[in-house]
This record gives structure tokens, C-alpha cells and sequence, in this order.
DNA sequence: TGGAATAATAAGGCCAGCCATATGATTAAT
DNA sequence: ATTAATCATATGGCTGGCCTTATTATTCCA
């Protein structure tokens, strides 16, 4: 059923969950997150259709069908189980973990996956603070509070990270911005500018 | 240096290896081990060349070139950690590992490779009985006898499985030839026919 | 030495996934 | 209502890796 999708359609799907507002996602958001041209992701939105694995309506967005919901949790799955393994077992740095186990999902068969799972203990979250579907494709969100919604003043719980970039992860990871921390936000410059944090714990 | 290479690459190297009778390999064995034809074989050929790292002979064959012999090792030192780590720490079906190894293989940065290593204590030998490369690149095949050379009634250990399709793989694990199993040639029937075996401690 | 088997090359084609450039269509905001 | 921004589509092109179907070289063996 799950014929063995291309690692870009897999990386699509993968991206669709995970920047997934609502359920609808515009192209152009696709295609920046993936790293390709509006073209070439409109083009790959097109084959995605007719795997009936995503559906588009014209100049509103993409959508993720039942068939690649699941599909797309299965990659999730994967990605996170990986960085379970490479950050407990394998002591990796934590802001590579998501590269690295991006590698690897895409090789990784069905009874290698869970296989995997029970060796780590059936985790439920990855290193970076976010759920893992479960074998059965279900998959419940974390509900939780974009940081850019805390009021001025208030302290917080991090409760996990969507960054998927090394780069942004290591500056995260320099600044212990990791989940678990505490902060509260002293200032937010207008117009969508930088947040002023105070990390509990540091001066 | 090793500028990332592909799959298809890293394939033809592996199989190069895995069946380098004295380090010529016939570019029509090599099409037959991948499972393409002679004349994509030979294209392929053609583009390990110009990256430097085959040598090819016109009707003579193929060879590994320094270059090609060092990424070589590196794609089997990665296929044989992950072979151990799926067979004693997942619990895969021994028939399966290369497959699924295989897989893995292609996905895997050198920080993966060398934190898999120490996570399995520098294993010097995958489930099949094959040494695997040193981290640096170092590499001394085993010292053995292929079955075939074994002289009627003689009594052998059997030190590796060359077999790498899950199909050939499986049939062994049936009879429960594996590495450090012993068995004696009884009958070896002419023009390379069927031998016949007997496993010490079956019947 | 001549023929069979094997190897190499040439030519044309396919597919996925990307690219650029250019032209329409739609939306949203003034 | 107009316009800027976004989105869609058409066209043509590229690369890697595979395919088939010839045709031509070479090797090896009888």
C-alpha cells in the first residue's frame, strides 16, 4: 500500500506535518522550507496529487490526504526514533540530530523502525521535545504555545523545539534553549522583531 | 575529498570488493552482482572513472584505484556496523541484515559510523563472518578456502558467508550454516554440481 | 586460424527531480 | 477599482542512472 515513496516525496510529506498550520499549507512555504524553487515544488505538488497522497486547490494551499497523513507520520516516526538513538545511545550533538537522523529515515524499512522503537523503550518524544507517532499512525500534537504569543512577563516551560535547521538548533543549543528550560520574555521588539529571554538558571 | 558519493557509487565499490578475485573485476560481473545490464554497467564504468576512482582495462576489466579502494572500505565498514547493531541489539533475522544494512549504509555520516563503532564496542567481524575496515581505512581480507576448494571428506569451519541475497542467505540459516559451524564434504557432484554436506551435530 | 563468446560502443529513449524564464490567473490590500 | 504580490502554468533544459537494440572489437579455444 505504502508502495515505497522517493525520499522527496517523503521529505515533502514530512514537511507538510511539520509546518502544517491548520492543515493547509501554501506552496511557496513548501518549497522555501525544502530548499527549491516555487516551480519545482508546484511540479512536485502535481505528482503528489496524483499519488492521492496530498490534495491542492489553486492559489489556496496543499493538504495532506488520509492516505499521506499516514504516510507522513510514518516518516515522522522514523526521524524521531533516530534521533532518540543517536542522541541516548550514540551521544551525538544535539543540535546534528535532526540532519542525521533525516538520513537515515528515508533507509529505513518497516521492521527496522520498530524494531527500533522497542530497543529505546517506545519513547514518546524525540530529543527535541516533540511527539512520536505511533506505530498505528496515531499521532497527537503537542499542545503548546508559540513563543512569540507569551506576553511580555511571563515565564514559560519550553516545551519543545520546531527548528529543524543545524545552524538555528546549535545557536538554541549554545544559549541552553533545550526542552525542559525556563524562561520568562522580557521584551518583544515590534514588528515581529527579537524576543528579549531571561533563561532560569542563567545571569 | 570524498566528496559524497552516490548511491549508485557507493554500490558499484562495495560490490567491486565484495567480489574482487585478486582485484580485476570483469565489468559483466559486476552488471550481474548489481543486477543491471552490461551496457549500464559499462556507463557506470565509464563515470567511476573520470571521478578517479576505477581503473578500467577495455576487455581486460575493472580495478579499484587508491581512491575508489578507501571509499570502498568506508561503504563496507558502515554496511557491516549497522549489520551488527541490527542482529544483536535489534534482533533482526539474520537472513535480512545485509539487506537491511544495505539500506542504512548510504545514509550514514562519518560521525554516525564512528559513534556506531564505539556504541558496539569496535566489533572486528559482522554476523557473516567478514572483517570489517578499520577506521582508517586499513583492511586485511580473511585468510580461507572457498567451499568448493575443500577436498571430499575433509572437515571445515566455516569462517564467513560470502552470500549476500536475502533469498541464498536464508536457505543457510535453515540448515544452520553460519559462521563457526562445522561440516564435512561428503560428495561433490561433478561440473561444479550440488555438494553434499554433513553439518557436525545434525543429522 | 577461424569462429564463439565476451566486451565495448553508438544511438535513441525513459524517468524523477530539479533549474530558469516567461506568461497568465487570482488574491488582497490600498 | 486598481495594483502589487503571490501563485500557477507552459516551455525548454539539465543530470544521473537505467533501458533496448544494433554494431564493432577482442579474446580464447578448438
Amino acid at each position: 500500500m505504502l508502495t515505497q515513496l522517493s525520499e522527496s516525496t517523503e521529505m515533502y510529506l514530512k514537511a507538510m506535518v511539520e509546518l502544517g498550520e491548520g492543515n493547509v499549507v501554501a506552496v511557496g512555504r513548501l518549497a522555501g522550507r525544502l530548499g527549491v524553487t516555487n516551480v519545482s515544488a508546484n511540479e512536485m505538488v502535481h505528482r503528489l496529487t496524483d499519488q492521492g497522497l496530498v490534495s491542492h486547490t489553486p492559489y489556496k494551499g496543499v493538504s495532506l490526504t488520509k492516505t499521506g497523513q499516514a504516510a507522513a507520520c510514518n516518516v515522522l516516526r522514523r526521524q524521531r526514533l533516530w534521533e532518540c538513538f543517536l542522541y541516548e545511545h550514540l551521544k551525538i550533538e544535539w543540535a546534528r540530530l535532526y540532519e542525521l537522523a533525516c538520513a537515515l529515515e528515508h533507509a529505513t524499512a518497516p521492521e527496522v523502525t520498530e524494531a527500533l522503537s522497542i530497543f529505546l523503550g517506545d519513547p514518546k518524544f524525540c530529543p527535541r521535545g516533540n511527539p512520536i507517532p505511533a506505530a498505528d499512525g496515531s499521532f497527537e500534537p503537542l499542545i503548546g504555545v508559540s513563543l512569540r504569543e507569551v506576553p511580555v512577563g511571563a515565564t514559560v516551560h519550553v516545551l519543545a523545539i520546531n527548528a529543524t535547521e543545524t545552524d538555528a538548533l546549535r545557536y538554541l543549543q549554545d544559549r541552553g534553549i533545550l526542552p525542559g528550560c525556563e524562561m520568562s520574555v522580557m521584551e518583544a521588539a515590534p514588528m515581529d522583531g527579537p524576543l528579549t529571554l531571561r533563561i532560569v538558571g542563567q545571569d
